[in-house]
DNA sequence: CGGCTCGTCGACAACGTTGTCATCATCTCG
DNA sequence: CGAGATGATGACAACGTTGTCGACGAGCCG
């Protein structure tokens, strides 16, 4: 700029104001100053205009990870809308371990992110308290994060409860729940709209049909189930991973997945789910987010989602 | 900074000394000095160290569509190397308009990226030079950029044709291409390998059997065809969103995919893919962006890395 | 004991912007 | 014609770091 300055014959502070545009520079002067510009391939250093600004136009999101097509969805979500608002988009993938997530919250924190928008992995949040009263906005998306911090949410427990009264409708009364373990939240929630449809139904909850883990056990927990006496007739599975594990097995039963995933049209029945909208998801994060920083106060809200129930097929089989 | 300087009653570079673990100060001056970042929740200000230092520690990442598993596999595995590098990366989706990759590409430079790794969408990239000659590196990967600059593409040319040919070896002599429109790189790469496939086999070349275009004409494209007095017998499709398009026809025709996906292997039959291996793009990209950022020299490279025949059934199967 | 090195520390400038205020010429109006 | 308003421009400080260099005392050696 000192250059652009010194070729145009100006001062400083001149260039600077035609480079923002700012009233009060002659027509000449800044043709003058734009030429000097173009010559010169000027381009305004962004990080000595935030130190000195204090906004940096940039947002943090910190997800489970990118390649994931739940979380990817929320990704590009996110990114239109900040592109929408002028912002750019740090983002970094946990991998589920909170002391990543950790490392990379405080990073972008260091870098004067304006705001973050974060699906929590962790269960202790604490270490965002300092950042909160410095300033930073955050919103919590698909998890609580135990913070009184915005939060997006799917409807968990209801899209859960939907899948599987739907199941009952059809003729179900041993129904299989498998999904992902108890410490994660949206796996109890998910859990708990189980039960409550069972107990809607006046059925018996039977924790023998109920399997939580990782993904990687899902398919011999089924399995397990099927050599009871009594074996499941249907089942609810939790998460897409968890979905594919059981198609993997191979065991054509009747199915109520929870998440929506590519080609789920394709297989043979089709796999009836209940879906999430991740991109909803993350627009609603992201659009919060946006409105806290333009100066909106209030209490943080809760937004919980709605699900939706896609019939395709192998929820709608009955018992055989 | 100046506050804890204050507060521990020692010189402003004296912290800056403790916070930069740089030698020469005294243990008890040092716990002092860590006691006042503690008591005050000092957190080093990065827009200032950048503007300071000139290296910002992040790359800047352009692709086409975070929300698609193949970006997103690049995506991943872009941030895992910059992670491992002390980077952080900032991202942005193009959705195939130059100008917007255009805007994300400028505005990562005027905040001063270290280095860029694009997925070119337009041809035109001569505002990079400018850039380029600041000392910004780049890299390009899955489509050269039209610039002599470091580039890691999948071996498409090479892909197509051993998946042709695996058609051809299960005896098949009329095989459709189904693939993305002319104007992109890899399309025509995989078209070239379909034809050297054929030529090899001494098969004739038959306009009327290939298809190119977006997506959504794919289906009718392909139903074209089959109406014909001397229909294909299978069909190779250029990418994945292809594929789907055509499986959705629901003819099930023998057929071969450039790209892996998601089940590909739980449809009836499976579907047998060339697979490129997004992931390796991806870091093989970055880490030839560190390596550069490193300061190493010489030639702009040109990485092509090997596709893999995966059989899963749809490729395996006889004319009927 | 004088000069030397070494360890520790601080003063100061600089990075590239932008906000504040001052300057100066020109114009307007009574 | 003089006072004040207006428009254009510039000088300077400040944002929060870090690099450079110099100061100061302690310890060492000859």
């Amino acid at each position: 700029m000192k250059d652009v300055a010194a070729a145009a014959e100006v001062a400083l502070k001149t260039v600077s104001r035609v480079v923002n545009e700012e009233p009060g520079v002659n027509a000449a002067t800044a043709a003058r100053v734009v030429a000097a510009i173009e010559r010169l391939g000027y381009r305004r250093n962004e990080s000595a205009r935030v130190l000195r600004k204090g906004r940096t136009a940039s947002i943090g999101l910190v997800i489970e990870d990118v390649a994931d097509p739940f979380y990817s969805g929320i990704s590009r979500a996110v990114e239109d809308v900040a592109l929408r608002n002028g912002s750019l988009v740090l983002s970094g993938s946990t991998g589920k371990e909170p002391e990543r997530e950790r490392g990379l919250v405080l990073t972008f924190c260091s870098r004067r992110v304006d705001g973050l928008i974060i699906v929590p992995t962790g269960s202790d949040h604490e270490y965002l308290l300092p950042e909160l009263d410095a300033g930073i906005a955050a919103v919590f998306v698909d998890r609580p994060g135990g913070l009184d911090v915005d939060t997006v949410l799917s409807d968990n427990s209801g899209g859960a409860r939907t899948g599987v009264t739907h199941l009952i409708r059809h003729g179900h009364r041993r129904i299989a729940y498998v999904g992902d373990s108890a410490s994660i939240f949206t796996a109890t929630e998910r859990l708990y709209g189980y039960r409550h449809a069972l107990r809607d139904a006046g059925l018996p909850y039977d924790e023998s049909l109920v399997a939580t883990g990782p993904a990687e056990q899902a398919g011999t927990a089924l399995t397990g189930m099927l050599s009871f006496d009594d074996p499941p007739t249907a089942v609810f599975t939790g998460n897409s991973r968890i979905t594919v594990a059981v198609l993997r097995t191979g065991h054509r039963l009747p199915m109520v997945a929870f998440d929506d995933f590519e080609l789920a049209d394709l297989l043979v029945p089709g796999v009836t789910v209940v879906a999430q909208d991740p991109v909803r998801l993350g627009s609603t994060a992201a659009e919060l987010l946006f409105r806290r920083l333009a100066g909106e106060l209030g209490t943080p809200e809760r937004i919980e989602l709605p699900t939706r129930l896609i019939p395709r097929g192998s929820g709608e089989l009955r018992p055989s």
